[in-house]
Formats: C-alpha cells, structure tokens, sequence
DNA sequence: CCACAGGACGGCT
DNA sequence: AGCCGTCCTGTG
C-alpha cells in the first residue's frame, strides 16, 4: 500500500465515474478497483491523503500519480476557462479536482469505437468480455481479473468472436483497426507528436472513427486538451444553456471561447450537468 | 411491439 | 456538402 499526499485539488470520485474510463468497480467499502495497463490497483481517498495497493507495487506511486495526472497544476486551466467564459464559472468550481486520467492508447482507441452509438453500460460490458477472452488473467484481494490485451494478442482475432463479445455492428471497425496496427501500418505512438488537426484527420481515415470517437481519443489518451468531442449530451447543454445550435456552430464557439482547454470545458460542463442535482 | 442510447457509414440528392 | 436510413444490443 501506498500513500500520496493530496497538495492540489482532487476529486477521486468524479474522476474514475464521469466517463473517462470504463473498466472500473465501486467496492462495498466505497474504494475502486481499476485495470491499469498491466496491473489491477485499489484506490481510496482519506484525510487528504490518495491510498492505492496493487497486484504489483513497484514503482506504484509514480504509476497512480502519472495516471491521474497528480503533478499537473489546473488552476491555470480553471482560471483561463472562467475568463474567456462567465457562465463556466458554476461549473468550474463544481468540478474543481476533476483530473484528466492518462490511458492507454490502444485501449482507448478500442473503447471509443465501440463506444459510438452505445451506452456505457453496454461499453464497459464488451471490454470486460474482450479482456476475459483475450488478456491475461490476474488475481487481486481474492477476485480474478482481466487485463486488456495488446494488438499482438488480438492477432488471430476474428468478426465472429468479435460479435461474441457483443461489439455488435463495430466488429467490423475494430478488426481492421487491428489488423492495421499489426501490418505497423499505424503507430500509435506517433500522435503524441503531432498537433491536434492532423492526428484528428490521421484517426479519422479509420473505419468507424468519426469527429467525436477521434476527439475522445486524443483527449484522453494524448492529452490533446484543444478538442471538443460533442455528442448528444454536449448538444443538448449548448442548446439549452448557451442557445447555440448545430455541430458547426458548436465547434465554432468551442474554438473561440475554450480554445486549447476546450476538452476540459467538456469535462467540467459534463460533470456539472451530471452531479449537481 | 417500439423508442432510444455519450456516432459513423454509405447512398442518396 | 448536407441529409437520412441503417447499423448490434440492452433497457424501459
């Protein structure tokens, strides 16, 4: 076990259940279980203080920071957003501590195309299936759980088992995804690099990756803080609390109001629609 | 039985 | 270039 001084705003809870991440479970204690790349960690927030243990401990500490991005300073992000926006300003400080987890590109890619036209119940449960079928097996506090495979171990993969899994219609987005990436005909390293437009246009020559699948991956696991994926909650949020109307529109205000932090807003304004009540 | 869910595709104007 | 029916699956 170990233990991490909480110095700047953290919120634990939010983090983990407003969207970001799919393969977690709420304990009966109230702490969360999470699959990490390779490993499965619990986590818990007590006076002050981010507690995680985990089925292997090396370097555990750097692992939980960088993953939920504990060194990163927000308030300068909070405070560029309440400038260039009044009405964020509720929202904002509702979701002060909100941090933008840092995931595992392949994974993330993997989840956002299943994600399109789906809930996420439905999106945690094929993931789940996936990695039970095809990720390696690791016992933790007694339970059995899955990690999520690599591309390599997805290899051999066909539409058929795909479907068993219950990705539905995607089966198809997913094994070309796959099978590109094993032919090296895409590198998912090389998007960390680039800027936003082009890694945007880059995903978005794959079958089944659309504005918003592409915009949800660069967020969250490239850390491309100037999207703005909009989905139909962010449509309904800007209509009836902004007055703005239609994808172009949208993305228009995004880019003037929100500008490199627009992915952020996102995070917040969700959060806050989500929460509050 | 039908509507819809945190989209994207493909075929049509 | 924009519109719209369709796509698997589970829930209400």
């Amino acid at each position: 076990m170990i233990k991490i001084k909480i110095e700047k705003p953290f919120k634990l809870n939010d983090t983990i259940t407003c969207g970001q991440i799919f393969r977690f479970f709420k304990m009966k204690d109230g702490s969360f279980d999470i699959i990490l790349k390779d490993r499965v960690i619990n986590v818990f927030e007590k006076e002050g203080f981010l507690f995680a243990s985990s089925n292997d401990e090396s370097n555990l500490k750097n692992v939980v920071k960088d993953y939920f991005d504990l060194n990163n300073d927000y308030s300068i992000m909070n405070e560029f957003l309440v400038n260039h926006d009044k009405k964020i300003v509720d929202a904002v400080n509702f979701s002060s501590g909100l941090k933008m987890i840092k995931q595992d590109p392949f994974e993330t890619v993997i989840s956002y195309i299943i994600s399109s036209n789906n809930g996420v119940l439905q999106i945690a449960s094929a993931l789940n299936n996936i990695a039970q079928k095809y990720g390696k097996k690791v016992k933790f506090n007694e339970k059995d759980y899955y990690l999520f495979p690599k591309y390599e171990d997805l290899k051999e993969v066909t539409l058929e088992s795909l479907r068993s899994c219950k990705v539905g219609f995607r089966d198809k987005y997913l094994k070309a995804m796959i099978d590109k990436l094993n032919k090296n005909e895409i590198n998912l390293n090389e998007f960390y690099d680039l800027d936003t437009q082009t890694a945007l246009s880059k995903l978005m020559e794959n079958i089944g990756i659309g504005p918003k699948v592409a915009s949800c991956i660069l967020l969250f696991a490239y850390q491309k803080y100037d999207v703005f994926p909009i989905d139909t909650w962010v449509k309904k949020v800007m209509k009836n609390n902004y007055k703005i109307e239609g994808e172009k529109n949208i993305r228009q205000f995004a880019k003037e109001t929100y500008g490199k932090y627009s992915g952020i807003a996102i995070q917040y304004l969700f959060n806050y629609g989500r929460n509050k009540n």
